[in-house]
DNA sequence: GTCTTTATTTCGATT
DNA sequence: AATCGAAGTAAAGAC
């Protein structure tokens, strides 16, 4: 990793197109090429920054320095008008990397493993991830032949979520006419607007309780 | 902006639970308070970080320093084992800060001013950030008394913006049943289950070219 | 302070 | 490599 304090000033063209005037900042590149250019202030976030994989190139106007960071459709330019710091630091190259739990899927999880929690107490089958014709539904519980229910798990439900789960059932049900399917929203938490939302769109939803929650 | 380099661990519990094991690490402290744990790989994401406006106190565990970070209802605790490098970089207080072109507002804006670029060669009105009850959509057009179309305005159209669409669509129809209203779905690109969804549920699909692009 | 939406979203899984 | 759905999304703006 490769840390280098400096006045500068960054144009950027891709996605969209910014520009950065000059001022002093901390600009990490690192060993995969991503590159980041960071203020003392906007968080965590960098002012400008670019992917891993690219093509770096130095070059000079005068004595000014500049750095050019070539992707398929972006460039990244940073011009160096002064340098304060300049170093490597050596890293160990197996970073073990982050470790998570309590993620949408490791609920998904729990209640495919335990459908009463949604109160499903002898279902047939329960399929994860199954698919509706416009995106896949986390879980689909078949009650019987002709009774499905189609669960969307979130760990915070929003408008966006009653939609989502619209949208499954709507297709599901074109892609099954003669099943009876019923949409079901299970969250940790839900925001008012989505309960209101659900409960005109037709859409139960289910309050849930991690086993690990407090 | 304090820049660290050491061995560390760090456990984080807030919206969700992660863990880092021992290795080494860029620790990045910024003055508004932001912490971000940065490895060699990992793009310019940081593998661990919270935002601005925490609480940062330092204890020791023998001779291993433990930092720990608290905010409303986060904590990121960083227990650390060797440290290599450890330095303040002074930065100039105002960040002019990035600007931006090409955003989703820009061609809000620019569709609002230019309503024959969605078709509408004659419109009563162009209302932006019009409220449904479900949300504001980004243009409303109203071409008569009683005929309005709703355009709502992406870079990129996904499945999302097509349900969001829709839902704005039918809040707004039940809050104005006499009037006959259209929805449209305007954007610089579109992916293509957004078109087939787009043309399942009745929602007009506009692809525009921005004035800028090439 | 809570909710809604954007983003050069970024990231990961899949085709 | 491109696509598409999801995210500890984060951050900004509205109410």
């Amino acid at each position: 990793m490769r840390i280098v304090v400096a006045r500068c000033s960054v144009e950027y063209t891709g996605r969209g197109d910014t520009h950065l005037p000059p001022s002093t900042r901390a600009i990490i590149i690192k060993a995969d090429g991503a590159v980041s250019i960071h203020a003392d202030t906007n968080g965590n976030k960098p002012l400008n920054y670019m992917g891993a994989g690219n093509v770096m190139t130095e070059s000079a106007r005068g004595r000014q320095k500049i750095w050019t960071f070539q992707k398929k459709n972006e460039t990244i330019c940073i011009k160096l008008h002064s340098i304060f710091h300049d170093f490597n630091v050596d890293m160990s190259p197996s970073e073990p990397g982050l470790s998570r739990q309590g993620t949408e899927k490791d609920l998904q999880s729990f209640l495919a493993a335990h459908p009463e929690e949604l109160g499903f107490l002898s279902p047939h089958s329960v399929h994860r991830e199954f698919d509706t014709g416009a995106g896949a539904v986390d879980l689909l519980v078949k009650e019987s032949e002709s009774a499905w229910c189609l669960v969307e798990v979130k760990r915070i439900a929003t408008l966006d979520s009653v939609s989502q789960t619209q949208r499954y059932w709507e297709s599901l049900q074109r892609l099954y006419p003669e099943i009876q399917i019923t949409p079901m929203l299970a969250a940790l938490d839900f925001k008012e607007s989505a309960l209101t939302q659900a409960r005109h769109s037709g859409i139960a939803t289910h309050h849930v309780t991690f086993p690990n929650d407090s």
